[in-house]
DNA sequence: GCTTTTCTAATGTCAGACTTTTAATTGTCT
DNA sequence: AGACAATTAAAAGTCTGACATTAGAAAAGC
């Protein structure tokens, strides 16, 4: 591993990269050691905060873990499931609330990408995630229930049915996807009219998932989607009025 | 924002979850600068090379950008669908390869998260797209055509079919999902005689695609996804029976 | 008015020191 | 001999203060 001091790139960004890279192409392995931040300092020819900062990029993506003391220093991290969901949902977060994405095309991926369980959810679920889905169900009847006790409700019910599939690719990859579409999902409120026809929904994707009918989930979760779509749309259409009111009583004054 | 120096938390980490609080929840926004290092240090009542390891840890993740000289700094990165997307990439690369995921279910997910498109790629596809994916099964045919441009052309041609949804938040988790699964497959080698059913395959999607058959196009890609799975069955245990053979010889010796 | 030069504020880098943590080792007591 | 306590050393974490490099802004020259 060497850097290249012609580069213009800062040295602690090449360092980081020809680390990582080691890591990706498999010369370094899990929970070996790199070596200390003095040694590599010498390594590449650089002073040791440089070094240290190189290391905290690639701590920062989880790719080593650092330990103190006595044959402590940097090792190479297996990033667990956790760790990769919550990175993802960092990423795609930020990239949905910096590039204004419209609520219709988020909200028409997210299900789709739900439907993609459907076959395996019900050939694979279990009594275990139908039960909590059932009893998510029931929560959400609850008169008082609060604006967050309800969306934590629903995402817990979908998150069961990602689950239910039983394909741990598919629940990482969905469990990212639709977490990093919530803020944009809470933007509805959701008045109790609202809630009782989800529930109904929510409802018919249950018995269709205890039936095993791969067909009926798909549609209660179309259904869904068009419902959420409609919701949102009335939502912004109001506040669209709302400003226009507002713009034209100022012109009056 | 200030932080805790009773928590046993490196500095320089707790500074670095301070500012990504504050961007994420919109105290700061794309292209604010933040304060140069040496104030940064002041406020946090920190050193600059403390400061300096949070900025890295926030720059690994594209959440700033710097630039040297006078009015230089560290700004706030409007993040682009390409970076979240190559970053997307390193993590569940990473997380496949270090997590021994088996190929069944990579393969299952890859292929449930593309059919997840089929509805919107039926109904809104372009003459474009048809084309590229017409020209990429023309290039499949081609006998002299090397491994590595197979693969090429195999992830053109899924490409295509996921942007043919027209939905960006779609294309931008399946690209990730779907690269990210490619070293898997890449552990597959095709023969003469796989390519052709594959090959066949794919002009059934391009055929779907082109009646805006909705249902013929999952049914095309469950086949593929059936086919795929097959096919690494037989490597797998040709590779375990080579293994067990090699085994007994020693045994033997 | 345009170009060139100089200035300056910022990041990037370095060297060397000190502090804190932590595990292994050694020593001591029962 | 075994369990517990003190010692030690290696490593990350932090700080100070300096210098190098860069690039935009302002001033000088034409």
């Amino acid at each position: 591993m060497k850097i290249d001091p012609t580069k213009n790139a800062d040295y602690s960004a090449q360092i980081a990269k020809a680390i990582r890279d080691a890591i990706i192409g498999g010369q370094l392995n899990v929970n070996d050691r790199l070596p200390s931040e003095a040694e590599l300092a010498e390594q590449f020819e650089v002073s040791r905060p440089t070094v240290r900062e190189a290391l905290k990029r690639l701590a920062a993506q989880s790719l080593i873990r650092t330990q103190r003391g006595a044959f402590g220093g940097a090792f190479i991290n297996q990033i667990s499931y956790e760790e990769a969901h919550s990175q993802q949902i960092t990423t795609s977060t930020l990239l949905l609330s910096m590039n204004d994405v419209s609520f219709d095309v988020a909200c028409e991926a997210r299900f789709a990408l739900e439907r993609s369980c459907a076959p395996f959810a019900a050939q694979r679920r279990t009594a275990d995630q139908l039960a909590t889905m059932r009893a998510e169900i029931h929560r959400q009847t609850q008169p008082g229930l609060s604006d967050e006790g309800w969306c934590a409700s629903d995402v817990t019910f979908h998150r069961a049915l990602v689950e239910s599939a039983h394909n741990v690719i598919l629940s990482y990859q969905l469990a990212g996807a639709v977490e990093a579409m919530q803020p944009l999902m809470n933007m509805i409120t959701f008045t109790a009219r609202n809630r009782e026809k989800i529930i109904s929904l929510h409802t018919d994707i249950a018995d269709a998932l205890e039936q095993r009918n791969q067909q009926q989930i798909e549609h209660a979760l179309l259904a869904l989607s068009d419902y959420t779509k409609n919701l949102a749309d009335n939502v912004f259409a109001a506040k669209q009025k709302f400003k226009a009111d507002s713009d034209s009583q100022k012109s009056q004054a």
